[in-house]
DNA sequence: CGTACAATCGGGGAATCCCTTATTATAATT
DNA sequence: AATTATAATAAGGGATTCCCCGATTGTACG
């Protein structure tokens, strides 16, 4: 069997050569290169023409994700694997979408990367635990189902409705639920059950957390 | 010449084991431990007395700069280097400010991260080349004259205490009260009581808010 | 016409929030 | 040394919210 050639492309020095050292101590992989920023990554997978990339998504020029697709255009033997700090959901769904064959996060043990480079050299989509499985199972049916515009990364909007869009906004932005109660005519009741409701889909179980994921996705502004 | 003893905090995991395989791989160095977040991090500073500790700022439940403030205070025999990505100039004073002895960017070579330690332990004070020699000039010229209050963190640092931020920092991250409470070993009550006087001194009264102000001054990510 | 789901509302108990007050310790000032 | 200020701790108590249950109505879709 022979070595997995592995190019690392990460912004910092330190991160990269900390993972090559990784995955030189784990055996069977030779890591044959290091990109330090996104177009780098293109080019050097050009060269070099490893088995395996393996992509930051925070790097300058170009983004992880941006590579990713590139990469899967241009180089249909490369596997993809995206290594994150965030378990997003819009991260996530748009390296699916864009055919990423791995996303793992950093805060993964070192064996696990072994297990996903293994997985995807096998041709499977090997994607971190703690990502939810919910979330990929809903981006299959959609894609499966009657595909038309890809209404992916509409992101929030298809999660969900508009009703709780705009309860979701009156709390990230401070109204109390009896503020809410008053401001749209419902009963606090109704704004408690449209809370559950929203806590339910998105999988965020705690008021600061709605409001992170509500500035993630742009429904408000931190300010 | 004895092994330096070193303990390396990180959010993640796959950095953290990165990080060790290259201290291994140099020599002279031994990874007495690891932590996950800020909290575990000052556990093991006590547990291990590590000769160094590499503290990554973005951290939950108490950010490196937080950390690096008490173990300064608490084991001064220990030294400190500050991994972070960014060379912002808040960062780079705050961590000059609370006493830290080394500044290092992750997008710096593994013998840079060598070359810091060695002179950590030397007693000598180690900044990466591209952070701002006239921004460190400034400061320290600013503390050497009439010192007065230090104006330099007009920011988050001069509104709140430590103690304040670091309980704004969990709430922000969606832990209750009652959780703050456990993980701090103090009252339900001093935690309220802690949360209305940050609301007073930021004059912000409401959670979401809280959470908004935090992201904006960096505390916490949104993510 | 049945199934699914969105939007509405209620009961009730646990938990939190908010306001006031208080004690102790430490730091700064005089 | 005495005073003042402020941080960190904590309790009491009432208002409010949270959370888990169930229930009704309307609408869209096959």
């Amino acid at each position: 069997m022979q070595n997995i050639k592995i190019l690392i492309a990460d912004d910092h020095t330190l991160i990269r050569a900390g993972l090559r050292q990784l995955l030189q101590g784990m055996g069977g992989f030779q890591v044959v290169g290091e990109a330090s920023n996104g177009r780098e990554a293109l080019q050097k997978t050009q060269e070099l023409q490893p088995d395996i990339i393996l992509l930051d998504i925070a790097m300058s020029e170009l983004n992880g994700l941006e590579v990713a697709e590139r990469v899967r255009k241009e180089f249909e033997t490369v596997y993809v694997i995206i290594l994150s700090m965030y378990s997003n959901e819009e991260y996530v769904l748009q390296a699916l979408k864009v055919g990423a064959h791995g996303y793992l996060l950093k805060d993964s043990a070192p064996t696990e990367l072994e297990i996903a480079i293994k997985a995807v050299t096998r041709g499977e989509t090997y994607l971190s635990p703690s990502i939810s499985k919910t979330l990929v199972n809903d981006y299959l049916n959609r894609i499966s189902g009657t595909n038309q515009e890809d209404k992916t990364m509409e992101g929030i909007f298809v999660k969900l409705t508009s009703r709780q869009r705009e309860i979701l906004q009156l709390i990230a932005e401070g109204n109390t639920t009896k503020e809410i109660a008053q401001k749209l005519f419902i009963s606090i009741k109704t704004v408690e059950s449209h809370r559950m409701k929203i806590m339910e889909r998105l999988e965020i179980y705690d008021i600061p957390g709605l409001v992170r994921y509500a500035i993630r996705t742009g429904i408000i502004s931190p300010n």
